[in-house]
DNA sequence: CGCGCATGTGAGAACCATTGTCAACTGCGA
DNA sequence: TCGCAGTTGACAATGGTTCTCACATGCGCG
């Protein structure tokens, strides 16, 4: 049985009040920030559960560090600059039906997939190269 | 300067000898195993080094493992065996202009992705399902 | 060919995100 | 309210990766 603890609902909440991805680490600390004293080990839990339970989505980063934010109701990808982190959804029915036939084709069932784009966003070039 | 040394070639062929992703800490049991003792260390700076010349490809399991493999001369993506990791290489020339158009739409430069498909390869499901 | 030194090496420690441990705690149904 | 199974959290352990630093060596130069 699965049940409703504090903790649990501070880091939901946590997601409910950001945008883009944020690590375990980055909930942790926000949560004692705000007072709120939630174990390191639980908040891994937690966003783990809330994973497994599709309310949040799950990449990683360059470096191997696990990234979470809520999950919006449509499947999407995602477009993350590398330099500043800002995340772009994106979507691409095209994309999703071309996987889904690529793997049929060999003989796969049950398919899912991951794609991310990376990139330098237009501010962070700016940012880079301001002479010109 | 950049150096040619035993090591750096060992490391090297290992990937022309080898199919499919391998991780560092692989790479360098192989080695071990061969009787070609290499640093674990220099395995590391080998496969970035190797990496940031373009001649690897490299990508994160689930775990956040780093793999490796020998980059072939068109790009392609993986479609991966949840079961018994079996990897078929893919292409799909459509997704990459699409990465690359979506990219540009949000003002993203130098942009590179990632797309791997997994599922489950009708060997496995047959292994898994042998009473129907 | 031999010198010199910047670059490369490697054993082990450090790092850091993540997971495991386990006794104490606490939702929640009865 | 009671009981207990799920949950918590401080801390240790794990494991991949990176750092450190003294020693080794490729390679340009003479």
């Amino acid at each position: 049985m699965v049940r409703t603890t504090r903790q649990r609902t501070a880091v939901a909440a946590v997601f409910d009040q950001l945008e883009g991805f944020h690590s375990a680490q980055e909930v942790h600390a926000r949560l004692r920030a705000e007072g709120d004293t939630v174990g390191l080990s639980t908040v891994y839990r937690a966003v783990q559960a809330l994973a497994d339970d599709g309310e949040l989505d799950s990449i990683r980063t360059d470096t191997g560090e696990a990234l979470y934010r809520r999950c919006s109701t449509r499947h999407h990808h995602h477009l993350v600059c590398r330099s500043c982190g800002r995340t772009v959804e994106v979507e691409g029915p095209a994309v999703e039906r071309w996987a889904d036939r690529v793997a049929d084709e060999h003989g796969f069932a049950d398919v899912s997939h991951t794609l991310e784009i990376f990139g330098t966003c237009a501010a962070c070039r700016d940012a880079a190269a301001p002479a010109g």
